[in-house]
Formats: C-alpha cells, sequence, structure tokens
RNA sequence: GCCCGGUUCGUCUAGCGGUUUAGGACAUCGCCCUCUCACGGCGAAGAUCACGGGUUCGAAUCCCGUACCGGGUACCA
C-alpha cells in the first residue's frame, strides 16, 4: 500500500522530484525499518522528528488572481517559517477542474514572485498526486472510516428540508435512512461518493494558536463527502493527504477554514497521524465591513502593482492588518526582514480587520523614501519610457540641454520623491517636464493672470530669470542645483521685495506658466530643469493667455 | 434557522486583574519650516474599552447573557 502512494508523487517537474523525493527517501528509511505502521505515521514523525523543523505552506486554489486576503495568508505563513528557521512551501489545489485555469496558477506564481513570496522548494500541484490520494481513500475504504453512499441527491435534499423545518443543522449519516433503502440505492447501481463515516455522539476539538480552543460536535458534522461520484476527491480530504504527506506542522490560514478543521482533524486521526497546530487568521474586511470584494475597488494584488504600489510597502502594510509587534510604540515601516524578526503567531488579532487604503498609500510614499534611490530611479525612468517615451522626449531644445538625458531624469525624479505615494504619481507629477501644460488651474489663472497688469508682471518676472540665467554660473558637475536656484531666486526676490511685494505673489504666476498647476516642487528647481528657452517659452504662453499681446 | 467565532479613538492597533488621566500609527485640524505642494518637527481633537449582569478589595482585561457584525452550513476551495 505504501509504494503505490509514493510512486504517484511524480511532480511533471522531474528534476525537482528526484532530489526532494530521494532525500526524502534516505529521511524515511529509518521510520520503515523502525516498523511505523502507516505510510503517513513515517513521513510525519520522520519529518517532525529527526528535524524538528517547522514546515508550512501556502495552498490558493487557482481560481482567479492572487486576493491580498490570499497574499496576506501567504506572508504569514512566509514570516513564521522564516521566523523560526522553517520551510515555507506552495501547494496549487486545482482538483476542481471545473474552476481551476492554469492562467489563475500563472497569476498567482506572478504575484507570489512580485511580492517575494516565492516557496522554498518547487511548487506542489495537488491535481498530479491523484495515486496519492486514491491510496489515502482506499485504506480509509479499508479501515472503515468511509463508506460509499449511494442516496441521490433529491433525497439528500429532502433530508436538508426537514431538518431546516426542524430547526436544527443538516448533517447526514448513513442511519437517516430507512431500513434497507442504502442497499436499494445500492443495488440500483446509482452513483456513489464516499463520505468519511465520523464519530458518533462525541467531541472533536483543536488548539488554535490564534483562537484558542475549538470544539465541536460530531453530530454536527456528520458523515461528510471526501470524494465526488466521479472519485475524484475534495478539498477536506485532498488538504489533509497531502499536509500529510509533505510533513507540514503548522496550518495558518483564513478563518474561514475554521468550520473546516475539526473535519481535518479527524481524518488525520483516521489516517493515524497526528494533526497539525492549526493558526487561523481573521478576515480583511472592505470600509462598510463586509468581507474584501471586488466591489471595494482593488482587491488583486495584481491591481495593487498597476497603480504603482511598491510590494515591500503592501507586504508592510498587509503585515500589520491583524499582526502587531505587541509593542506599545514602535516604528510601522519594516522591512520583510525586521517583519520576520518580530513575527510571532500570538500577536494575531481574533477580530477581523477594515483594508484602509489611505494607510496603505502613506506606507507606500514611506517606503518610497526610504528606497535607495537608484532602485527607485530605475523603477520610474522605465513608467516615464512607457509614458512619455524617454529619453527621445523631451526633445533637448524642450529641456534644460546643458544635462545629459540620464542626468537629467534622475534630477527630476530626485524632486518629487517625496511628493509621491506611489509609483503612477510619479508620473503625474513630472508631467509638465515632458509636455507643456495643456492647461492652467483656472481658479489660480483668474486669480494672478487675468489682468493685462498681471500678464506684464508675469512677462517682467520673466525677464529677470532670462537675465540671471546669463549672469549665474551653472552648477558644478557633480553639484546639484540648489546654489543655482538660490542665487536666481535671489534676483527676482530682491527687485520684488524692494518694490514692496510679496515674493509668493510673483511665484505663483511663474510657477503656474511652467506646470500649470498651484503646487509644484521649489520653482527654481523646476527652473533649472525646464531650461531658459522652454522656462520663457512658457512665461509667454501663459501671459498671452490672459489674452493680451507683449 | 442551525453551528463556530468576533466586538478598545473614523481606520489599523497596544493592553493579558492594580504601573491607564486607556499608549502608538493612518486620516482630520492647528502651528513651525516655506515661493506653492509635499517631507520633517511640534501640538490638538478623537474610545463612557458594544450593552447588561456577575466574580474580585480592584476588570478594557475573568465568567454568563443580550445586541450587532463576520464565517460556515456543497459531489467549491
Amino acid at each position: 500500500m505504501m509504494a503505490p502512494a509514493r510512486q504517484r508523487a511524480d511532480p511533471s517537474d522531474s528534476s525537482h522530484a528526484t532530489n526532494r523525493f530521494g532525500q526524502k527517501e534516505s529521511l524515511l528509511a529509518p521510520a520503515v525499518a523502525a516498523g511505523c505502521e502507516t505510510f503517513c505515521d513515517f513521513v510525519f514523525k520522520a519529518d517532525l522528528m529527526t528535524h524538528q523543523q517547522i514546515r508550512v505552506r501556502f495552498a490558493p486554489s487557482p481560481t482567479g488572481f492572487l486576493h491580498v486576503g490570499s497574499a496576506r495568508a501567504a506572508l504569514f505563513n512566509y514570516l513564521f517559517a522564516r521566523h523560526t528557521g522553517g520551510v515555507y512551501l506552495l501547494r496549487i489545489e486545482d482538483t476542481d477542474l471545473e474552476r481551476s485555469t492554469p492562467e489563475a496558477t500563472r497569476q498567482i506564481l506572478d504575484s507570489l514572485a512580485w511580492l517575494g513570496l516565492e516557496p522554498d522548494e518547487p511548487p506542489v500541484y495537488q491535481a498530479q498526486r491523484a495515486d496519492l490520494h486514491r491510496a489515502f481513500l482506499e485504506r480509509l475504504l479499508a479501515s472503515g472510516h468511509a463508506y460509499r453512499c449511494h442516496c441521490p441527491k433529491e433525497r439528500l435534499e429532502q433530508l436538508r428540508a426537514e431538518a431546516r423545518a426542524a430547526g436544527t443543522i443538516f448533517a447526514y449519516r448513513r442511519e437517516m435512512l430507512e431500513p434497507g433503502e442504502a442497499e436499494r440505492y445500492a443495488a440500483q447501481g446509482l452513483p456513489s461518493v464516499i463520505r468519511f463515516r465520523s464519530p458518533v455522539g462525541e467531541t472533536v476539538g483543536f488548539d488554535d494558536m490564534v483562537y484558542g480552543r475549538i470544539e465541536v460536535e460530531t453530530d454536527t458534522i456528520g458523515d461528510f463527502v471526501i470524494a465526488r461520484g466521479d472519485g475524484s476527491p475534495l478539498y477536506n480530504f485532498t488538504n489533509v493527504a497531502d499536509d500529510i504527506d509533505m510533513g507540514i506542522t503548522h496550518i495558518c490560514r483564513g478563518e474561514d477554514h475554521v468550520p473546516n478543521t475539526p473535519k481535518q482533524v479527524l481524518i488525520y486521526r483516521a489516517l493515524g497521524a497526528e494533526p497539525p497546530q492549526f493558526a487561523h487568521l481573521p478576515l480583511i474586511l472592505g470600509p462598510d465591513k463586509q468581507k474584501l470584494s471586488k466591489r471595494h475597488g482593488a482587491t488583486g494584488v495584481n491591481e495593487f502593482r498597476d497603480k504603482g504600489i511598491l510590494p515591500q510597502a503592501l507586504v508592510n502594510f498587509l503585515a500589520l492588518l491583524g499582526w502587531s509587534p505587541g509593542e506599545a510604540e514602535f516604528d510601522e515601516v519594516m522591512t520583510v526582514e525586521e517583519l520576520a524578526a518580530k513575527f510571532s503567531l500570538d500577536q494575531v488579532k481574533r477580530s477581523p480587520a477594515v483594508f484602509d487604503h489611505e494607510k496603505l498609500l502613506w506606507m507606500n510614499g514611506a517606503h518610497i523614501r526610504r528606497m535607495p534611490r537608484p532602485a527607485l530611479e530605475e523603477m520610474v525612468i522605465g513608467r516615464l519610457t512607457a509614458r512619455f517615451g524617454f529619453p527621445e522626449r523631451p526633445a533637448a531644445c524642450s529641456r534644460n540641454a546643458a544635462l545629459a538625458p540620464e542626468a537629467w531624469v534622475r534630477g527630476i525624479i530626485g524632486l518629487v520623491v517625496e511628493r509621491s505615494r506611489t509609483l503612477c504619481e510619479f508620473e503625474d507629477n513630472l508631467a509638465y517636464f515632458f509636455e507643456p501644460p495643456s492647461e492652467y488651474d483656472a481658479k489660480a489663472m483668474k486669480k494672478f493672470v487675468s489682468t493685462p497688469e498681471q500678464a506684464e508682471t508675469l512677462r517682467a518676472t520673466g525677464r529677470l530669470i532670462g537675465d540671471a540665467w546669463e549672469r549665474v554660473p551653472p552648477p558644478g558637475p557633480d553639484g546639484g542645483p540648489d546654489a543655482w536656484a538660490a542665487a536666481v531666486e535671489q534676483a527676482v526676490r530682491e527687485p520684488t521685495e524692494a518694490a514692496g511685494r510679496k515674493f509668493g505673489q510673483v511665484a505663483q504666476p511663474v510657477r503656474l506658466a511652467l506646470t500649470g498647476r498651484t503646487a509644484s516642487p521649489p520653482l527654481f528647481h523646476v527652473i533649472w530643469f525646464l531650461g531658459r528657452e522652454e522656462t520663457l517659452r512658457r512665461i509667454e504662453a501663459c501671459a498671452a493667455a490672459a489674452g493680451t499681446s507683449p
């Protein structure tokens, strides 16, 4: 019985399988020799006893892209493994052929890689382990822990309705049928499912590392189905079979699995295996306190990537949803390594948490500011290239030609790092460096550039800037434009204040002319990167837009 | 309906029977910095710890009940 069970374990990926199972083989030999009774026994105990190493897994079903809730489950498993020096694995639960797609599997692998949550060993595909499942199923059948049930769906419906009417839970037991009824169905050759025979009148429970002791009456569980009519095994069963086979020691998953757990504990026992430790995670809710779903906006990890969220920020944010280091005061902005160092399952909250998009944005901004500058620049340059056609655009005549494109782009990026909370905001904040403003902020235009006098003031400021440009020496080859900007600013500030006017009164119109907006990085830095010609051109264009001519 | 959970500022949370006038973070508001916007700094406001009973000298912390919220109740995972 053991042999067939092991041969099936042949992940399509034979290169890894050889290595992995070769390793396992040597590990198990002593256990077999020691006379471990069952397959699960020796796998489980051998791994556990010889290694004492924690093995966890993330087990998504590929029915769509990776949801942030699932991503968090993966993350908690990952952090737990890293913290304890354990192993973190990935198992794709694709036994539901109806809903699983290869495309979804690709998406999930992709998102996990992006998040940096790749497993320590090659992923295990549940659909490829049919032999193992069959062998385990046979064992359960042989030992009387499971039986074939030919009861037709209509009959089940009737039973369900009766239970509902009586105000009790519907938990199927073969005794519910009339004497001889089951035999009759069998004799009729009706399709049969395999049901797990759960104990009658007992209490089954487990000590959850987050929720504490959870117990339930086996009579509220009943004899549940573990394999479909076509023989394909179901979640509660495959999950246990694979976790035993993979030597999983701790199961950390969403709270929505709590009701499944007692059933699974029963299966572990029937298979002669010690159940692993369980830890359930509180769910993530939307602002309306309902389970987070598409109608709350972005829920897929891929969507966050598209929105310019950094993986380390999403990881950091997710880690703090339902968990905290338990210190009264601490820096919430952390790297994965820092999170792993502090992580502990017993600091996980029991109540669900609302996903606060605003805080994610703040955290993303914090990570942007902490990123090594060159790496940040590469990411942003990639986006600027895609959106604006850098480095071909802007042409040399539309920017400060004294700077090489590379130096120029890094310069403007530096101007907006502390003003951008997402990668997308970099693009928006930098748009006017690539193309002149297509429109001006209407309110500001009315306030600063609507009368002939104002237009003339703007032109006069332009002349001051143009003159100063001739006189002020440009920054040295490796110096930033700070000194240059300060000097040109002085050239504009002095005459302005001498005339008894506020500097801001002349700065804002120029800002409007150059950027079309009322907010931007320091004005003279913007001017420097725009270049003399482009600056003066935009100032004139704006003055002209006020309806006056020079 | 039934089963299983949960409930501390708007949100994320600290708290594990006395050290609590319940601490921090995001968001909000104010001040400083300042050419604007950010960043940064400082400060304010914001929670009768869901409600009602107990236990105790003492409860946000322990027990019970109620309300509300969530999860589950499949030949899905």
